[in-house]
DNA sequence: TCAATTCCTGCCAAATCGC
DNA sequence: GCGATTTGGCAGGAATTGA
């Protein structure tokens, strides 16, 4: 009987190809599920590719949307960060950016980069190629180059074992090997950090694959990874550990949840503030206790975001990043950390105080009940004029050494720590499909949301909540955010988020309705303006600009923004004829040099209309859609598409619907000139507005 | 301190949608 | 065709930024 043999084959190029292939779809934007916002750059990924690559995404986009915005790194960092994910590889990142770097990687649990403190001392020693030798002065051979190239053969790890000749030779270990080369701020650095898939061999940092088992556990035990007084992130993790770059024991320990201890999980707290640019460059960035401040009102609305029960891990104050589109909208989470939480916590302190940054105003002014008494932005409660407008309250925290300071009571409502116990607060009966609940004491109308109607005067400190019940199909779905008992599964809530009115409760003040947003809590007296304002948080569509790679949450941004491309002056002055780009500049104009008032009566500019952009298009691009602009040398805009490689974006043949836009439709000829030339004299990429005779 | 810039939101008209 | 809805421009106040 003839026996049969069993072939096995492995493509040792696999690895190295499928990630090469990645990170070119990546660089088209093909099949890419997730936006990530930084700073006000945009970038296109896999989840899948980022989840594996990063303990902080994966624990992320177990809850986050389709859109992420990241306030702890910078965009020049995760950039870099996010081309060693598709590629392995850190190209030619500068020494003085390294730091950044690393800790950037610490935060996002890029355990390659954040182990990058390790080597650092080599690196460094092999960085002054001028004085050490540098692979410029000493390139390493060719066959090094191959070695690096191709972070999947061990062979070249193996072979590099234990060589270390700092300043001659790279690094090499069991799990990198290092070069050092000369910084160089040349356009050729700059694109080759663009475009990393180019094999140029500028490597400076190539990693080799090893085995987990074969580990070796440098990270914590080599005494590089002493805790420092800027790396206090992870010290968060474990307060009972003496070092705090210590990973947590179970953190290699296979688990049903696998990275049941991610250095940095999606803890929606004030702590992710700490964790941004400011204190990535400087020292004691995160203190134990969490303390932080958080600076600028685009930061407002972190707190209602991310907040998981499932994440309330006590150890882990970490950055935090702002999540768009999908899971921001369960504010109710906060409540659970209050629930979860002894009144008298110092582990959270932050955690109601950047519910008090982002809603004390709206929260002041519907219940009265913010105990804070240091905020020192105006909050302007209710009055008779109508609503107040300004949200942002200025909050400093003069004493971080309060924890408990700024709490507001909405604790106070969920006694014993059941929120179904919420309904037991106050009177409540079901009429015409709706529950009403009658509330004597400050509540949580900060865990409200969609489908509720709140109306206050009810009396002095009641308020009468109206919950849709589930006979209401549309509204009973929106009460899964209501922060009252639900029984939401994902499912639900991915339903949930397609909703209409899941993006605000509405608020009736003697007989007014004010709607107000879930997540940042503003107030609006028209559901339009919400619903525009709206997108600043859920980014559902994005509205780039076509002249360079920012991209706005409104249109009408974009538009501004735009104009400063074309430098297109709108705005002209009656009295002096003197043209602006804009109503500031030219209202600003006519006060000061005119001692007129341009909102008055009498008409004292011109509007002229806007020649220079296709204003009005409703080009704004969904996240349903990949649709990504790029402008080719050609000066045509295109969009690069899941299914198409790369299409005209405003509709260029066959679809006549929209219209192609190329820089000649920007720079209007006029016979053979243009109507608006580069600047340069001013020595500015703008341009320059010349308005013909004729116009 | 002040000018420039950016953000914000009520209002409204145009565009689009749905019946 | 018409009303409802969506979209985005405009005004103008306010906040922020930078010199």
């Amino acid at each position: 009987m003839e026996s049969k043999k069993l072939i096995s084959a492995t493509d040792t190029q696999y690895s190295g190809t499928l990630l090469k292939s990645l990170n070119e779809q990546r660089i088209h934007g093909l099949f890419c599920d997730v936006t990530i916002i930084v700073e006000d750059r945009k970038f296109r990924a896999h989840r899948n590719i980022l989840s594996a690559s990063s303990t902080y995404f994966h624990q992320l986009f177990s809850v986050a949307g389709q859109v992420v915005e990241l306030s702890f790194v910078r965009a020049e960092i995760f950039a870099e960060i996010l081309n060693y994910i598709y590629s392995s590889k850190i190209v030619r990142i500068r020494s003085d950016s390294l730091e950044e770097l690393i800790k950037s990687g610490q935060l996002l649990g890029v355990k390659f980069i954040a182990d990058l403190g390790i080597p650092l001392s080599q690196v460094k020693n092999i960085s002054d190629g001028g004085k050490d030798g540098s692979p410029e002065e000493s390139p390493p051979s060719s066959d090094q180059k191959d070695s690096e190239t191709q972070p999947s053969t061990n062979q070249s790890a193996k072979a590099g074992l234990n060589q270390e000749v700092p300043g001659v030779m790279p690094v090499i270990t069991e799990a990198f090997s290092l070069y050092g080369d000369k910084l160089s701020i040349s356009k050729k650095a700059a694109d080759s950090r663009e475009n990393i898939s180019d094999d140029d061999d500028d490597v400076i940092f190539c990693s080799e694959l090893v085995p987990p088992k074969e580990r070796p556990s440098h990270s914590a035990e080599t005494p590089q990874q002493q805790p420092t007084p800027n790396a206090t992130i992870v010290s968060d993790q474990k307060t009972n550990s003496n070092n705090s770059r210590s990973p947590a024991p179970t953190q290699f320990v296979p688990n049903a949840n696998p990275p049941s201890q991610p250095l940095h999980k999606p803890v929606m707290s004030s702590q992710k503030v700490t964790a941004s640019v400011n204190n990535l460059s400087g020292p004691n960035q995160l203190q134990p206790s969490g303390e932080s401040l958080v600076p600028t009102q685009k930061l407002l609305a972190l707190n209602t975001i991310v907040l998981n029960p499932h994440h309330l891990n006590p150890s882990t104050h970490l950055a935090s990043p702002i999540i768009n589109s999908s899971y921001q909208k369960q504010p109710t989470v906060n409540l659970l950390v209050h629930k979860q939480q002894p009144s008298n916590s110092v582990i959270f302190p932050k955690s109601e105080i950047s519910l008090d940054r982002s809603c004390a105003s709206s929260t002041n002014l519907m219940m009265g009940s913010v105990t804070d008494q240091t905020a020192t932005g105006a909050v302007t409660a209710f009055s008779g004029s109508g609503f107040q407008k300004k949200h942002v309250v200025t909050f400093r925290q003069q004493s971080s050494s309060k924890p408990g300071a700024f709490k507001l009571k909405v604790c106070d409502v969920v006694p014993g720590g059941n929120r179904d116990s919420m309904t037991g607060l106050g009177s409540q009966h079901i009429m015409g499909g709706k529950k009403i609940i009658t509330l004597d004491t400050a509540s949580e109308i900060e865990g409200l949301s969609t489908g509720c109607k709140v109306y206050a005067n009810i009396g002095e400190d009641t308020y009468d909540i109206v919950i849709p019940v589930k006979d209401d199909p549309e509204e009973g779905e929106s009460r899964l955010n209501s922060g009252f008992p639900q029984t939401s599964g994902e499912g639900s809530l991915n339903k949930r988020m397609k909703l209409k009115h899941d993006d605000h409760y509405e608020l009736i003040v003697d007989g007014k309705v004010y709607y107000i947003c879930i997540v940042c809590k503003r107030s609006y007296v028209c559901l339009t303006s919400l619903r525009r304002h709206f997108n600043v948080h859920s980014w559902e569509k994005k509205y780039p600009c076509r002249y360079c790679d920012k991209v706005f949450p409104l249109a009408e941004y974009r538009t501004k923004h735009e104009i400063h491309h074309t430098g297109e002056r709108r705005y002209q002055c009656l009295t002096c004829g003197k043209t602006f780009i804009n109503y500031q500049v030219m209202a600003s104009h006519i006060r000061s040099v005119h001692s007129q008032d341009p909102s008055g009566d009498s008409k004292l500019y011109r509007l002229h209309p806007c020649r220079s952009l296709q204003i009005r298009q409703y080009a704004y691009i969904t996240d349903t859609s990949t649709s990504i602009p790029i402008i080719n040398e050609d000066g045509i805009v295109y969009h690069v598409d899941n299914n198409k490689n790369e299409t005209p974006v405003e509709g260029t043949a066959p679809v006549p619907q929209p219209k192609q836009m190329t820089w000649d439709d920007i720079f209007i000829q006029q016979g053979s000139q243009t109507l608006f030339k580069p600047n340069v004299s001013e020595g500015s990429n703008e341009f320059e507005f010349v308005i013909p005779e004729s116009y």
